[in-house]
DNA sequence: CATAAATAGATCGTACACAAATTAATCGTA
DNA sequence: TACGATTAATTTGTGTACGATCTATTTATG
């Protein structure tokens, strides 16, 4: 006597075999790899982010960032208002048009730039793979996303 | 005239140019495709993750389930109670061991895994890659995830 | 067998993340 | 130029996520 009729009629693979669940779970990974590096700089993994792309080019607006970061600004503002409490960003109101609101780093928000630097190479040795292999990696990660994502739009 | 002087003391990448945002921006995407046809089910992305470990194999207990998810009880406690005010799962003590709460799919949970089996095949229409060529590219992730958790651990 | 240590869940506080609704400013077009 | 449509950001409500702490139960050790 088999103890269960060994699966249910449609057959769904293994949570483990799913590649959403292996980039959710990466995710996951990365977080939790982060969180005690970004901890001393008292920053959250998504206010990271943030201040690596203000790193990149201050002074853009809410809607420029969450293009890039992919969220959304009911997510940014209030992230935002936290950096700002914090004293590493500014939020002023474009002059030129009023609805949009520009950030800014401050002293303080660009001093911790030497900081970042050095946990970028902890995430690096953490990986541990050449930057040939994460390149590529990246690419076909990258791919799957554009793929999702002008499937979304259609 | 160079328009800016290049870059500041140290120089971080662009943000598009990390593995860790490729990652957190492919599991953004995921979860942004999987919610209209979730949406059917009354069913959150990481719902369904529990729903399909469940599927697998019901009777587990949260500890295990979370160790298959690498979610904590904190997260998943919630979780559960949602899905068990939906109808979909009962949660009930181990006689044996009353610590544990045990997990078991009711006749609606199991009937849900027909739609589920649907929803897989949208996803993976959506990334519109051969077999093979997911198996490889989940390896590496996978791979990276398994370093990242290595280091978390030491 | 009594009590300390370990374990499993649950609770609490903080911070994303997003849909839907709201407010304010700008634009388009008659 | 008036005014409806569009746009940018904010607010609100729901649902993850997780660290820290707490409770209840079991196990280990004297």
């Amino acid at each position: 006597m088999t103890p269960a009729p060994a699966s249910q009629p449609p057959s769904i693979p293994d949570v483990s075999e799913m590649l959403c669940f292996s980039v959710y779970s990466a995710e996951h990974a990365f977080t939790q790899l982060y969180r005690p590096l970004l901890d001393k700089l008292k920053l959250t993994y998504p206010q990271y982010l943030v201040m690596v792309t203000l790193w990149g080019r201050d002074g853009r607006t809410v809607k420029e960032l969450g293009g890039i970061l992919f969220l959304d600004s009911s997510t940014l503002t209030p992230l935002l208002k936290r950096l700002e409490a914090a004293g590493l960003v500014t939020r002023t109101r474009n002059p030129k048009d009023e609805r949009e609101v520009l950030l800014h780093l401050t002293k303080e928000g660009h001093a911790l730039r030497g900081h970042a630097a050095e946990i970028a190479r902890c995430i690096q040795d953490a990986v541990g793979l050449d930057g040939e292999t994460i390149n590529a990696i990246r690419a076909s990660i990258d791919d799957i996303r554009d793929r999702l994502q002008s499937v979304e739009r259609s």
